[in-house]
DNA sequence: TGTACATCAGTGAACGCGCGTTCACTGATGTAC
DNA sequence: TGTACATCAGTGAACGCGCGTTCACTGATGTAC
């Protein structure tokens, strides 16, 4: 697959803005401060496109203060982009719970999580590339299956495809092997779209809407008891 | 999806190996450094696990060479990175090929590259990334959907559906999206085992094949008009 | 109510480092005469 | 066969820069007496 890049490497972010002055927090609320570290370092991170291009002394100026302050609130780089990125991932759980509230069929409940989560990776490109797409920041994260399923967002996807179990409407399968399968079905779309943006892939609700046929019909049970989706001893 | 990491940012790389001189090429060997210098490139790439993390003084440092002397091959440091990173898609183009090779059933062809694009990904985690999950590189590569369609690797997968639907196997659906369709949701479960290291995600061989059931179930034309995966106008 | 003082929320200057790149140069080697 | 010389394949030193982090400090502010 001969993708052939045109530009190798993002140039190293121009002089950036001086930013203000901020107004130094009274007594008792210093909390703020880190607050709005938080906020300039996910500002950076969609900026620049990685964790890796943003700097200390960036996240400084954007704030308005002067670099040491920002070792007030976080011992080091790495703690201040882990904080930073821990974030977005509970934003994705919010809006993938939001998009499923009130809908009772389960088919109904993974289309609208899956359009949500569509819908949230191509409206925040950058996030979900440092969530889901950077070795740095999330990759060591160590979480059994179990862990993992009762992440939010994720969860409501596992127990949505388990209500569809209950009620017949799914076959027997593993709802965590389901639930997977989807995750990653999904995850593949956004992430080709996003990486390889040049390529003039088709339309992505087009293709998630061909995705979510093939996956949903895979789980119906209404067509018999084969094409098995393997569940995990 | 509360993924949590533990180390944000990787550190700057411990102090690398000297590297022993190298002998300097004789008269009209030029070329030569140019060949060692992308294979240092690659290798510093799997090394750091970026591109972005890879100075041109450290693939001098490895080549045994000084710094300046890439400079007689390439323009700068973009140029570099972005033809190390073209020689990787090509070996992946040959790896597919090679795995479809002598094969005649559509079905089973698919699922021979499907594992083969799998291996490949496991095999060489550091390349893939660069390859498929990095900004920087290959993103800003402008390609129409017929371009992709030609490039190697790709070109063969289309092929084989196409090959497949004229054969009354699988359905008449676009077979371009068919193709994409399944190189989104391997590149999914790959990109998820990769990113999200530390998740005890299933054995990547079994998610795999719950996929290829999946997808090869949803073309395959023994089970009637509906289920369409739908074609792009 | 007034004032001394501890603490909070930062600042300002500096550290040593590796980076990408440029510039002037040099030594070996093949070629022409 | 011998030698002058153009060229090839690099080298060595230096440039200015931004980085992450440390250190000693300072001024405002709330509190205790």
């Amino acid at each position: 697959m001969g993708a052939v890049p045109r530009s190798a490497v993002t140039p190293p972010a121009a002089a950036p803005a001086p930013a203000g002055k901020r107004v130094r927090a009274r007594r008792g609320e210093g909390e703020r401060l880190r607050e709005e570290i938080l906020d300039a370092t996910i500002e950076l991170i969609v900026a620049e496109g990685s964790a890796d291009r943003v700097s200390t002394r960036a996240v400084a100026r954007k704030v308005g203060c002067t670099p040491p302050a920002l070792y007030l609130h976080f011992p080091d780089k790495a703690s201040l982009i882990y904080a930073a990125c821990d974030r977005q991932f509970d934003k994705l759980g919010a809006v993938l719970h939001e998009a499923m509230d009130d809908i009772d069929d389960p088919i109904e409940r993974l289309r609208a999580a899956s359009l949500a989560y569509v819908h949230f990776a191509l409206d925040h490109p950058e996030e979900y590339r440092v969530m889901m797409l950077d070795l740095s920041p999330s990759s060591m994260y160590e979480a059994t299956l179990e862990e993992m399923a009762a992440s939010p967002g994720f969860d409501a996807i596992v127990e949505t495809v388990r209500d569809g179990i209950e009620r017949g409407i799914f076959k027997p399968v593993d709802p965590m092997v389901a639930a997977l399968m989807m995750w990653a079905a999904i995850h593949g779309l956004v992430s080709l779209r996003l990486v390889k943006g040049g390529l003039a892939l088709p339309d992505i609700e087009v293709l998630l809407e061909s995705c979510l046929i093939l996956e949903l019909d895979g789980l119906r049970a209404t067509d018999g008891p084969d094409t098995p989706v393997h569940s995990q001893p």
